[in-house]
DNA sequence: GCGGCCATCCAAAGCGCTTTGAAACGATTC
DNA sequence: GAATCGTTTCAAAGCGCTTTGGATGGCCGC
C-alpha cells in the first residue's frame, strides 16, 4: 500500500493524505480522523526512502565502529550504550545505523555516510588524543557528538563525558583514606582519552599525598579480564607489591581478582580492590550489597542523553555546543579495607 | 554534488554516468574510465534513498532486539556477534540498522519495517520456543534468518544454530568420564530455545548414565555473574554438593569461579567447573592455555555466516532454505579433574 | 449582490537516482 | 547504394513521498 492508493481508496489528494498524517493543520479534523483510521486499516507507513528523499532528511543517526585491526576487539560497553542511545532514537523516530570498519578506513566511512546522505548525524566512539575524526567530521559538515572528549582540538564540538579525573581522584582518595600507600593501577589503553585522565587523577592524588609515583604500579592495557590478571599477578608478584589496586573496569577487576585468590589472598582485607564500573547489565556489580568497591556511572544513561544532543544539534546545526559533564559516584562494597600493617606476602 | 552536476560537469547524460559506474557493459570503456575519475575527484557517491527508491532495494538489514521490560538486560553477545555480520554487511554493500524495542512493540516493529520499506531483510535474534516471530515474519513477507532454532513451528525457515544439544552432551560426558557423579548445571534461561536444548543434552548423558536428574542441581536464570554465584553457592551449600558444574556462559562460570573460591574449594581439584564459552573478544577464555575447559563456538564467526545466509535469500526469496549447524569444539583447560574420593566440604 | 476572507482541498513540481525505449552513427553485408 | 547490425549514447518516465502555489466554495460584512 502506498501513498497514492490509498489517496484513490479515499478519493482524496494525495496532498492531503500526506498533511492529515503529518499533523499539518490545513486538514480538516474530520477528514484526518478518517485518513488516520485509513491509514491503520490498510497498514500504511509511508515509505523511508521516499520520504527521505522528498525532505532531504535521512531520519538515521550512524555509529560508526572502528574495529581494531590488530585487536579484533568489540568494545564491551557498546552494547549498552547503544542501547541507551536507541530508547532515544526510537522515541523520535530516528534510525541506528551501525558501521563496523577497520580503523583504517574510518574516515573513508564518515565521508561516505555523508555524501550518499545516508545519515543525520553521528556518534564519535572512544575519542583518543587529538583526535583526527573530529576535524573531519567539522570539515565533512556532518552533525556529530563526541562520547568522550579530545584534548588539544581547537575546535568546538559537542560531547559528553564522565569527569573521569575527578572520579579516579576520588577513588585514589578513598584508598589513600583508608591508609594505602602502595596503590596499582590497572588503566585502560591510554592511547584512549578517558583512560589518560583516569591516570590524570589516580597520579594527582598520590602526589597530593607525597607519594611518588611508581611506574612498576602502572598498567596500561585492554580492558579484559585477562590483561587485569596479569598486570595484578605481575605487581602482587613485585618485590613490594601494593596494598590496593584501582582497575578501570568491572573485567579488569575480576581479573584482579583471580589474581589475589590464585595467591589465596582475601580481597578487601589483603588487598583492595577498587574499580570503575559502567554499570553494564549483564554484568552487574552485585544485587544488593555491591561487590567491588567502586566509582560508577551507567554508560546507557549515557547513550540515552548523547543521543539528545545529537538529535538537538541536527535540528539546530549552528547552535551554541553543548557540553555535558557527569559526575561518577563512589559506592562501598565488600572489596576495599583499611591497608593492612605489613603488605601482602610479608606478614 | 549529484548525478545531474556531475553529468553537466562531464557532458555527459545521467544514463551514462549512472551506467559507468554500476558497471554496465553499455558503456564504452574509455568513458568509463573519465566518469569513475571525475566521480573520484569530485567525491561523488550516490544518494542512498535515491537509489533505494529507484531500485527498490534498501541495501539494509534490520536487527530488532528486545529490551526486555523486566529484566532491562542487553544481551552481552550482540556486540560480537554484529561485529561479525557487520563484516560481512560491509562486504557487500549493506548498512546495518539496529532498533531497540521493547518486547511487547516487537511485532509492530517487525510491520513497520517491511511497510516502510526501510530494510530488505531482518536477523531474529534469540528464539524462544516456538517463537511467534517465525510466523510472523513470514505473514509479512520480510526475508529472515534465525540465530538459532524455534522447535514446534510448522514452516520451514533459514537458521543457524550451534548443536547446543551435543555441545552438553560432550560436556557432561567429559565429566562423567573423569568419574563426577553429581553434576551442577547452571544454565541460561530456558524459554531460550538454546538453554531448552542444552538442558536437553545435559539431562540425556545422565540419563543414559543412570543418574538420576536432580532439580536440586539445575538453574535457569539469566546469564550473569551474580546468577552463576548464587546459582553455585546454593548448590554447594546444599546438602549433596556437586562435584561438577556445568555453565551456560563465561559469566556465569565466573561467578561459579566466585563461589568456590568463598569456600576456599579449588576449582579443578574439590569441584570441575566447565563452561559454554561463546568467543567475545574482550572476555577470552585466558590466553595460551584456557583458564575453564569449555565447549566453545565463536558467535562472531556465527554471525558473518549468518549474514550471508541472509544476503543470498534476499537476492532469492523463495529458494530453499538453509540450515547451518555449528558444532562447539571442547578444550580442556585447568577447571576440571578427576572427580574427588569425597565431595567437597564432607573429606 | 459583490468583493474579500477563511478553511479546505488539490494538481503538479521536485527530491536524485535507475531503467526503458529509442536515436545516432559508423561498420558491415548483400 | 540500401539494408542491416552493433555500439554507444541519450531523453524521459518512474520510484513514493513532500511541498508550493493555486483552486474551490462557504460565509462575512458592506
Amino acid at each position: 500500500m502506498n501513498l497514492k492508493q490509498l489517496s484513490e481508496k479515499l478519493g482524496l489528494s494525495q496532498t492531503t493524505i500526506s498533511r492529515a498524517l503529518n499533523g499539518y493543520p490545513e486538514v480538516n479534523e474530520a477528514t484526518r480522523q478518517r485518513v488516520v483510521d485509513a491509514a491503520e486499516r490498510f497498514n500504511y507507513r509511508p515509505n523511508s526512502r521516499a520520504k527521505g528523499l522528498a525532505t532531504g532528511r535521512a531520519l538515521a543517526i550512524g555509529h560508526v565502529i572502528p574495529i581494531k585491526t590488530r585487536h579484533e576487539m568489540v568494545n564491551p560497553i557498546f552494547g549498552d550504550f547503544i542501547a541507551g542511545a536507541g530508547e532515544t532514537y526510537a522515541a523520535n523516530g530516528y534510525e541506528m545505523v551501525i558501521t563496523m570498519t577497520e580503523d583504517s578506513k574510518e574516515a573513508e566511512v564518515y565521508r561516505s555516510l555523508k555524501s550518499r546522505g545516508a545519515v543525520d548525524g553521528v556518534v564519535v566512539h572512544g575519542p583518543t588524543l587529538n583526535d583526527p575524526r573530529i576535524a573531519l567530521l567539522h570539515r565533512v559538515g556532518l552533525p556529530f557528538v563526541v562520547h568522550g572528549r579530545s584534548s588539544q582540538v581547537t575546535q568546538d564540538y559537542d560531547w559528553l563525558d564522565v569527569n573521569n579525573r575527578r572520579a579516579f581522584e576520588r577513588a585514589t582518595r578513598f584508598l589513600l583514606d583508608l591508609g594505602h600507600r602502595r596503590i596499582g593501577l590497572i588503566n585502560g589503553l591510554e592511547t584512549q582519552e578517558f583512560a589518560a585522565r583516569r591516570r590524570a587523577g589516580y597520579e594527582a592524588m598520590l602526589t597530593q599525598a607525597g607519594i611518588a609515583i611508581d611506574p612498576a604500579l602502572m598498567r596500561s592495557d585492554e580492558m579484559t579480564e585477562a590483561n587485569g590478571h596479569r598486570g595484578a599477578a605481575e605487581m602482587l608478584d613485585g618485590p613490594d607489591p601494593p596494598t590496593a589496586i584501582v582497575a578501570s573496569s568491572l573485567i579488569s577487576a575480576i581479573g584482579v581478582r583471580r589474581a589475589l585468590e590464585e595467591r589465596q589472598l582475601k580481597m578487601g582485607r589483603d588487598v583492595s580492590v577498587l574499580t570503575y564500573d559502567d554499570m553494564l547489565s549483564y554484568l552487574r556489580n552485585g544485587t544488593d550489597v555491591p561487590i567491588f568497591t567502586a566509582v560508577r556511572s551507567s554508560v546507557r544513561e549515557a547513550g540515552r542523553r548523547l543521543a539528545e544532543i545529537l538529535i538537538r544539534r541536527i535540528a539546530d546545526p549552528h547552535g551554541p555546543p553543548e557540553h555535558v559533564m557527569l559526575e561518577a559516584e563512589l559506592v562501598v562494597g565488600q572489596s576495599t579495607g583499611p591497608a593492612p600493617r605489613w603488605p601482602a606476602g610479608q606478614a
